[in-house]
RNA sequence: GCCCGCUUGGCGGAAUCGGUAGACGCAACGGACUUAAAAUCCGUCGCCAUCGGCGUGCCGGUUCGAGUCCGGCAGCGGGCACCA
């Protein structure tokens, strides 16, 4: 048998479908259907990895389905082009970071091409391009004149030595990961978008999304975290002290749990007593130079300050209760204040603890001796009935704190109120590779937004990239210009935009990269929503709320239509490889490792030397951990069809993939095995005879292949269809050519047809190669999808098994469709049921309709 | 710490309407072909055992019947707002 090259033919079939111009979407037709497939979007960070290949793989079945399917399919590609990476690149090799990111993308580009992905290349961008972040530029005032757009100051990680702030990822053990320097935290004025303004739009508008995953939903709801609670002031014990302290709290039903009132470090009260007291302003200073990010804020040990303040309880004024600052007290979230009830929040216990504060239990859990019950190391958040409180008593969680919150109202103490745990987006960052934010400072007019015929705000050609601190910002000329709106001497802003802005409309861009206008509406009205986004599971929360959100804003200034972005959303698994390290601990790469297998147990020997190396764990691809493997070099071994057709059919999308290169072997095993079936197929017409058994078996096969192949895509379980592809070629190979009757080529020939075309979304090179061989109409990737018989693809008999008490015994044959009755009788009257049951008393027979049959017995 | 997942042979996984657990692939083992190796082909392959029994992380529940549903526990992973 000849072996199919993929080194010959993949190349091949991707000049041909260039010079076809076959991914191109077509214009906006609304008599068309439309399908729009898209992948997140690349960082361009040099090279290609598994991770990508996948991502990108997925996206192709799909979009390559819907194309055979007859849908106007857009599938673009782009790249995420600015942030930190660039910048550190400059700061370590001296490259400019502008070069950098475009070599990166031409690599990068020419290693997706040859993944022969069914991309239109013609829609490509960068959002570097100034044609892009121009745009954004411009809708970005647009929410500047809504009212959506704010400064005020907010903490930041800021390095002392690089003098530049860092990114939580850069601090590690409170020092900058480059300068090793304790970090400080600063108050910087920055900018904001109000995302949450949109924060019950965001919330209710997750119901709609029934094709992205429940569990992303449900990330997204518990991030926008909407709650219902009670807002309310404490008086203070001091009659001096005419205002109140306003707390806000979920619980009110806990109220006369209440053990002390506790404030945010950064709380006005704090800063208040702070100013008076020198200890409390030196813990209000430890708060501050401890973590910004909320996993250490969480972990870290509860700390708090008695104020020496007290306030009295609103529906006891009997009882008074301390006012402390605590390190765990946002002041982002409610009011920046809270009243503490340890017995039903872990929080507050750990701290009642730590400080010897009073625990008073108010909920009891159901069944518990009110008199007996008490809260040790663990606070009770379950359900139960309120105790130890007043008017309350009695009641269950939910009416305890509406009629808390009545009383609260009919005292004037307070009121009802949701709040979000969302906060606005802070969207400055104080970097040069990014999207300058378009305003301008004027000492007399204060900040003046660019006006929109002055866009874009470009980055000068001459950045001084390599030195601390931002390079915008540092620019001899760039940030001096003349105020748009009086014309005397002002400076430009030179902070950029998160890089989550960049990428939180690109794909509304994709419908027209010709448009003057950020978007063109009546592309995009064809275009969007997404039918289908692709991507990483890690981007469940941020970049898809973000998205979401700024499909909105867009929506509201009269850019779009679709209120959000992704119809439907599925979020693929990572790609892993086992890791290999010497005994001395240090990684290894898997080229310098062997394998050797021996029964079950498995050992690893270092190549060059024979040292013997640890198998570790499959872990994500990375450098550090030298468990990388490089896409080129798999296609230059296997070819670009079975690295596409492993990565596909090794696991189910949305887990993680294990890389290994047997795993590929076995998939260039199918590619070489389907070219030879093609291969052994005599060219035709053969006489058929549709009575033939053999040709019976097949065509019932290729029907069903094609009904379960069509299920598999449509339900994103490629592995599943793509083992139905490999028992398909076996099949094959049992009724091969090879002195097969005229009946039997011809219904190969026909089975041959379909299966070409069945393994195009997933080998679309291979699919070329056969379907060529068969004579097969123009190109296989124009070629309409396959339909199947329905009535083709079930059996005249079923096997059903029989089942005594739930344990399966024996089988049976029956008719398909056989009505339950009938079956029981069968079963009945079957001599092996009497052989079987001797002795027992039949209590009751279940039949399940083409299924299975128990019997219950007793005796 | 909080939120969200996942857990099935030696390995990746299949069974997704509660109805035959282990499809398909990998690895391994045995055989054919070969001077030999590779490739290819054929066969075996959850565990224990003679009939048979036990098995889907662990404990318990619902059901005629549970990998699937419910409660609890353990382990692993993702996210936590300036990585993208």
């Amino acid at each position: 048998m000849t072996r199919y090259n993929p080194k010959d033919t993949e190349p091949k079939w991707r000049r041909a479908w260039d010079e076809a111009d076959a991914f191109r979407a077509g214009p906006p037709d609304p008599a068309r259907p439309k399908y729009y497939v898209l992948e997140m979007f690349p960082y361009p960070s040099g090279r290609l990895h598994m991770g990508h290949v996948r991502n990108y793989a997925l996206g192709d079945v799909i979009a390559r389905y819907k194309r055979a399917r007859g849908f106007n399919v857009l599938h673009p590609m782009g790249w995420d082009a600015f942030g930190l990476p660039a910048e550190n690149a400059a700061m370590e090799r001296g490259v400019d970071p502008k070069a950098w990111t475009y070599d990166n993308i031409a690599r990068m580009r020419g290693e997706l091409k040859e993944l022969g992905l069914s991309i239109d290349w013609s829609r490509e961008f960068a959002t570097c391009d100034v044609e892009y972040y121009g745009r954004q530029q411009a809708w970005f005032l647009d929410l500047f004149e809504k009212g959506l757009v704010y400064r005020k100051e907010s903490l930041v990680n800021w390095d002392p030595v690089d003098q530049t702030v860092l990114a939580n990822e850069q601090v590690i053990d409170g020092r900058g990961w480059r300068s090793g320097a304790v970090v400080e935290k600063r108050r910087l004025s920055q900018w904001f978008l109000r995302i949450t303004d949109y924060a019950d739009d965001l919330t209710d508008d997750l119901k709609s999304l029934d094709r992205w995953p429940e569990k992303v939903r449900t990330m997204q709801e518990n991030w926008i975290g909407r709650s219902r609670g009670a807002r309310f002031s404490f008086r203070f014990s001091d009659p001096a002290r005419a205002d109140g302290l306003e707390v806000y709290t979920t619980r009110p039903d806990t109220l006369f749990g209440a053990a002390f009132v506790g404030i945010a470090a950064d709380h006005p009260l704090a800063a208040e007593v702070a100013a008076a007291n020198p200890a409390a302003a030196a813990f209000v200073e430890t708060c501050r130079q401890g973590a910004v990010s909320e996993a250490e804020i969480e972990t870290a040990e509860k700390l708090g300050f008695d104020t020496g303040l007290k306030v009295r309880h609103p529906f006891d004024p009997d009882l008074e209760l301390p006012v402390w600052i605590a390190n765990f007290i946002l002041m982002d979230y409610g009011t920046g204040a809270i009243f503490g009830c340890p017995a039903h929040d872990q929080r507050d216990l750990d701290f009642a603890r730590k400080y010897g504060l009073p625990v008073r239990p108010v909920v009891l859990p159901p069944g518990a001796d009110p008199s007996a019950f008490e809260v040790g190391e663990e606070a009770w958040t379950g359900a139960g009935a309120l105790f130890n409180s007043g008017f309350l008593d009695g009641l269950g969680i939910e009416d305890a704190k509406a009629a808390a919150i009545a009383r609260l109202e009919a005292d004037g103490a307070g009121e009802g109120a949701t709040v979000f745990r969302l906060r606005d987006w802070g969207v400055s960052r104080q970097r040069a590779w990014g999207c300058p934010i378009p305003v301008v400072h004027c000492p007399s007019c204060g900040v003046v937004p660019v006006p929109k015929a002055s866009l874009p705000v470009a980055h000068p050609a001459d950045i001084a990239f390599g030195k601390a601190g931002n390079a915008l910002d540092r620019h001899p000329t760039w940030k001096h210009v003349a105020c748009p709106s009086c014309g005397g001497a002002a400076q430009r802003e030179t902070d950029t935009l998160d890089t989550f802005v960049d990428s939180s409309w690109y794909f509304a861009r994709f419908a027209d990269v010709e448009s003057q206008e950020p978007v063109r509406k009546s592309a995009a009205d064809y275009w969007l929503p997404v039918d289908q986004y692709i991507g990483g599971i890690e981007h469940a929360v941020l970049h898809l709320l973000y998205a979401r959100f700024v499909t909105k804003a867009l929506a509201d200034s009269g850019y779009l239509s679709v209120r959000e972005p992704f119809a439907g959303l599925f979020t693929q698994g990572m790609v892993t490889h086992e890791t290999y390290r010497r005994q001395g601990g240090e990684w290894v790469e898997p080229g310098d490792v062997v394998i050797e297998a021996e029964g079950r147990s498995r050992r690893a020997r270092l190549l060059s030397t024979g040292e013997p190396v640890v198998i570790g764990d499959a872990e994500k691809m990375s450098k550090s951990k030298k468990n990388t493997v490089s896409p080129g070099e798999i296609f230059e071994v296997y070819g670009v069809d079975a690295a596409r057709l492993f990565v596909l059919s090794d696991s189910p999308p949305e887990r993680d993939a294990q890389w290994s290169n047997a795993g590929v072997e076995g998939a260039g095993r199918f590619v070489n095995g389907v070219g030879g079936e093609f291969e052994s197929q005599p060219a035709g017409p053969h006489a058929a005879d549709p009575g033939d058994p053999g040709a019976t078996t097949l065509r019932r096969a290729t029907h069903r292949l094609t009904r379960a192949v069509t299920e598999a895509i449509e339900t994103f379980r490629f592995n599943s269809g793509i083992a139905r592809l490999y028992e398909f070629l076996n099949l094959l190979r049992e009724h091969k050519a090879e002195g097969a009757s005229p009946a039997l080529l011809a219904e190969r020939a026909e089975a041959l047809s379909v299966f070409a075309r069945l393994i195009a979304p997933f080998t679309p090179h291979l699919a070329e190669e056969c379907w060529a061989r068969i004579g097969g109409e123009g190109l296989a990737v124009f070629a309409p999808w396959p339909d199947y018989d329905e009535a083709l693809t079930r059996d005249a008999e079923v096997t059903l098994p029989v089942q005594v008490n739930g344990k399966r015994r024996w089988e049976i044959r029956a008719p398909a469709g056989a009505e339950p009755a009938d079956v029981e009788k069968m079963v009945l009257d079957d001599p092996e049921t009497a052989r079987r049951l001797e002795g027992l008393t039949i209590r009751k027979v279940i039949v399940v309709k083409d299924r299975i049959v128990n019997i219950v017995v007793a005796g």
